[in-house]
DNA sequence: ATACGCTGTATTAACGATAATACTATGGGC
DNA sequence: GCCCATAGTATTATCGTTAATACAGCGTAT
């Protein structure tokens, strides 16, 4: 903070009026004379005067402002993510308070701290772990306004969030439909125990009445295009006779699909690839990639409503509802074939 | 912030010690013996008390927190210099206040106000007009710490950023070096008085004795994918006799390499394309892209002392200094050939 | 025994705002 | 002329913390 910046106190030395009033005119009291409040207001923007939020915020017990835990912010889905809601907060007079957790579990839990001595009036969050949530449990215990960005309908947090088990349910039952019989799929997730994507994915084998080789899981190191990549280098080399894959995100998908142009992989006929999140370099990639969308207008909108609403709650909140979007399956290029024998 | 969170004067309740002792065996002060010190601590910790940082902040006048305003986030490097901040600033010990501007300069005054009100100690921009700085001398000049993320030596404000200018000159050299006469510029910024790469690259030009056809300017409707997609379109349409392309960022770069494969030009052989940024996505696309790389951890780790510097001056700042990063080549493939003739 | 210093704790005053209450003119009704 | 309502402004308490100062009790030096 500069050294000096103009106070109340201030205006009033220089106006001749007591503090009070002059935080009467600047709110526009009915009980300040049109002249008074002339005088003061003037002055204030001769000092270039500006409210202490951090003042306000301690008398008021309220700092309008959110927190929001992300994951990390390389997958371009989150960045968008990200910053609808701090616009959107933005337009209703909050600030948003970033962190990144690193999908470490004690970071994670050092980000909710911070946020939490900051008094934030709520929380967004991108669990690292999509089962290990009793922290956030806690949180909402004490009637801290919490909510989550994935879904689980049986954690007991409110949560807002696409329907990702859903979603892989469409991108795997459209392969199959297709003709796959051997689908990779190639998700990092899993392994740490946020097995939505993959739930999906083994149901539509299960209700298609298609038994599925679990070599064909693959986890790649991060969620890079990189790793998507070398993903699919690891795959070919183990020879399983793969024709599609279904990836947990775009990023992994070009990966994949980068792997596929250099080695002389045709894509959609030899191979073909879904992906997750709808980003657009997928659309404009060589070939254009399939994939499940996320709908981030609606889910961002949805969260905010939904943080605000138990903020309004003020004391005891309501019972957690889980609310999923419904993604749609987006068919490009990159899978848009019939698959006839290997 | 929910309802009745544990404060000082709780646990002096529950201990029966003042809440002056309370708070400085919390803070472990030597005044305080082991014994009462267990007694509070062991209180605190199960009252789960986090001491209020608005209420510090109040009386420390500082509030440990950075404001950072980014022109938008679909720009994958924005992101990574966003996300390298928020982590680099959260070890030690600040928070971010995250902000978009969405290119608009009274939003961006918007934004400036909020994180004023906030009392951010400090402030990191990307100002959407290199030019138009005057609201941002005049904050300086009240003894505010703000650190520009764009270079302009003459701004009179700190500054940490790429040397725009010399990366725009080398890559254009690199495609005149390699026989290219009739380069195409891809350059959103330009129009919006942001003239850095624009001018290097016509500096390349003149320098190496090549003269440039204004026509060749190219103003994309954004800075996405579609919009460089979109802009080739353009350009190819205009039949000008381009043999290479130079893109302001990645993103519009991808653009034109959709393009191109989409409608029969070969890259590099037909067209080269040289990006600026260097996003992963650049990387990992059906002909690697050429790119002026942006060093992220460099101009945020320096940008982030250097304005922790200006917080520590804690008054009157010192003389603006402008640290310009020298930015790297990278060839690959989109721009490895030499060009013979069209 | 007096003075002195130390240890452990409490009291009081900030920080910059808001909220509740209290005063002081002024004017109108009777 | 007196009472009362009202308009305009001031005073005081409060938010949760830290900082500065005060004070009580005790051991020790003189």
């Amino acid at each position: 903070m500069p050294k000096s910046v103009a106070r109340l106190k201030d205006i009033a030395a220089l106006t001749g009026f007591s503090v009070n009033t002059v935080s009467l005119a600047l709110r526009e009291s009915p009980r300040i004379p049109e002249e008074t409040r002339t005088v003061i207001l003037n002055a204030a923007a001769q000092m270039n005067y500006l409210p202490n939020q951090v003042a306000q915020s301690l008398v008021r017990r309220e700092t309008r402002s959110i927190g929001l835990i992300l994951t990390d912010l390389t997958n371009p889905v989150l960045t968008a993510v990200a910053q609808a809601i701090e616009v959107q907060l933005s337009k209703r007079g909050y600030t948003t308070l970033f962190a990144t957790s690193n999908n470490t579990l004690s970071l994670e839990a050092q980000m909710i701290e911070t946020i939490r001595a900051r008094r934030a009036d709520g929380l967004l969050i991108f669990p690292c772990s999509h089962r290990q949530l009793d922290h956030l449990r806690a949180l909402r215990r004490r009637n801290y306004p919490v909510v989550l960005l994935v879904g689980d309908p049986d954690a007991g947090i409110d949560a807002v969030c696409m329907d990702e088990r859903a979603g892989a349910f469409k991108g795997a039952a459209h392969l199959i439909n297709n003709g796959h019989a051997r689908i990779a799929l190639v998700d990092g997730a899993a392994t740490r125990g946020n097995t939505e994507k993959q739930d999906g994915f083994l149901n539509a084998h299960r209700q298609l009445g298609l038994a599925h080789d679990p070599r064909l899981m693959i986890t790649p190191a991060g969620n890079s295009v990189a790793a998507g990549y070398w993903a699919m280098d690891d795959l070919v080399g183990r020879r399983l006779g793969v024709s599609a894959v279904f990836c947990s995100n775009d990023s992994l998908a070009l990966g994949v699909l980068s792997y596929c142009t250099r080695n002389g992989l045709r894509v959609p006929e030899d191979i073909a690839i879904v992906g997750f999140d709808n980003i657009e370099f997928g659309e404009y990639a060589v070939t254009p990639l399939s994939t499940i969308n996320y709908d981030v207008p609606r889910v961002t909108k949805l969260a905010i409503e939904r943080v605000l609403d138990l903020i309004q709650c003020n004391g005891e909140l309501p019972e957690a509802r889980v609310t999923q979007v419904e993604p749609d399956l987006l068919v490009r290029e990159s899978s848009n074939r019939r698959f006839r024998g290997g």
